[in-house]
DNA sequence: ACCTGAACACCGTTCAAGT
DNA sequence: ACCTGAACACCGTTCAAGT
């Protein structure tokens, strides 16, 4: 239900007698699990798992967090703590300047693969995360979109990242599971030549440009199109800058 | 593992003596299951509710599907199977066509809404599934993409459209929760007024323009941006088209 | 305040056994 | 061939109890 309201102004007041420190923190509790769903999978994640992790019994966690949601939205937050912006430039076009954001969120995102499940589907309600929401909102606004159109363009914007990178990361699992062309093969010999033309040359020719790359054209392409429909101003757009 | 390879061609053989035609079959089990996920939601469905479901008993589902990742496999192929690629209409320009196409991609898709977390994660192997890439590749090679470019196009489409609708569809699900404003206030309260001055604006003016309007201002921009990119102008193509 | 441990109501999956 | 039922090794969560 609501995964986020319990714990929040205490942290950690310093009792007048013994200080008996708590070795169990949020950040601490946080840490193991991403660890474990680094290292062996998001399906791996469980409170008795994490209560090995931490050498602890694995109710403890439960004095931390309300439930196993909560405790993912801790990751969550973890993950998009990594979203730097500010390398933002400026002087960049407005186009440029989400292109480079949507690549920053990517990394964000990617920087934890077997995290990205839970991370690109959950929403937080934290200011933190809504930060790169004013940011955008700002270059849509400077870009000349009305309100309205802004808002729809963050919204637009956040769902094909995460949307985009999601799959991307889907996907990588499933590639590691096959040695690559064994079930090309395989797949090839269930197509029938004659419905599937085109699918046999490319997969005559392996042409597959990469996810990076994929994920570039994609946003560039999307950024672009919105920007000629919405946006006002003059926006200079002087094509393609290298 | 590997979830869809068991029982393919034997679909039921009449036996010389008794016909007793079993009660349980792919299909039937594949739709109990869909039945329960659009009723009671994704977390709903476990082995032994779909049992009980079908007044039998738990295990005999594992006569049919090796494991519960084979049974979303047949959800997902299930709901796939309603993509309906003979709305297409030739006499549109590419652009329309694929935006078409994304849309009829998105209806298959949300006439479950409660499967799209499973449906739009998961990809299928069977020749079925591959239908709408063939067809989507001859699309962009109809616009004038190379070999190359035409793949990556078709990743590009079919993962915008699959995280579009997935997380269009956790929005969704988070809104049903609230009701619509109680959690904006709540929100608007714990974001600091001069840090986030435009999304005070913007939520001041509710202005959100809904759902299926965002994809259809994504898919244009994208497809159109796409197209502007990496086709040749002239779609003259004398190459494979029947 | 912070952690433990037993207990409850569930899971997915295996396997020998029934018909 | 098709289904049953017990069993195994797990889950998330609750709650009384410890310190």
């Amino acid at each position: 239900m609501d995964t986020n309201k319990s714990n929040k102004s205490k942290k950690r007041q310093a009792r007048g007698s013994g200080n008996a420190r708590p070795s169990l923190t949020r950040e601490v509790i946080v840490r193991a699990a991403l660890k474990i769903v680094d290292d062996e999978g998001y399906g791996a994640l469980s409170m008795r798992r994490l209560g090995t992790e931490l050498s602890v019994d694995p109710m403890a966690v439960y004095y931390h967090f309300p439930n196993k949601a909560a405790l993912q939205d801790g990751i969550v937050e973890e993950v998009m703590s990594g979203i730097d912006l500010g390398r933002d430039d400026p002087s960049k076009t407005i186009a440029e300047r989400l292109c480079a954001a949507a690549h920053i969120y990517r990394e964000a995102l990617l920087s934890h693969p077997q995290a990205v499940q839970i991370t690109a589907v959950r929403s937080l309600n934290t200011p933190d995360s809504f930060r790169p929401v004013e940011f955008l909102l700002e270059l849509f606004a400077e870009a000349g979109f009305t309100r309205t159109d802004a808002l729809a363009g963050v919204n637009i914007f956040a769902r094909f990242v995460r949307g985009m990178v999601l799959l991307e990361s889907v996907s990588m699992k499933s590639m590691e599971n096959d040695h690559d062309d064994i079930t090309m093969e395989a797949l090839a010999g269930k197509l029938p030549l004659e419905d599937f033309p085109l699918m046999h040359k490319a997969m005559q020719e392996a042409c597959f440009i990469g996810n990076e790359a994929e994920f570039g054209r994609a946003t560039k392409a999307l950024i672009k199109g919105l920007l000629e429909e919405y946006s006002n101003g003059e926006k200079e757009v002087d094509d393609d800058v290298g």
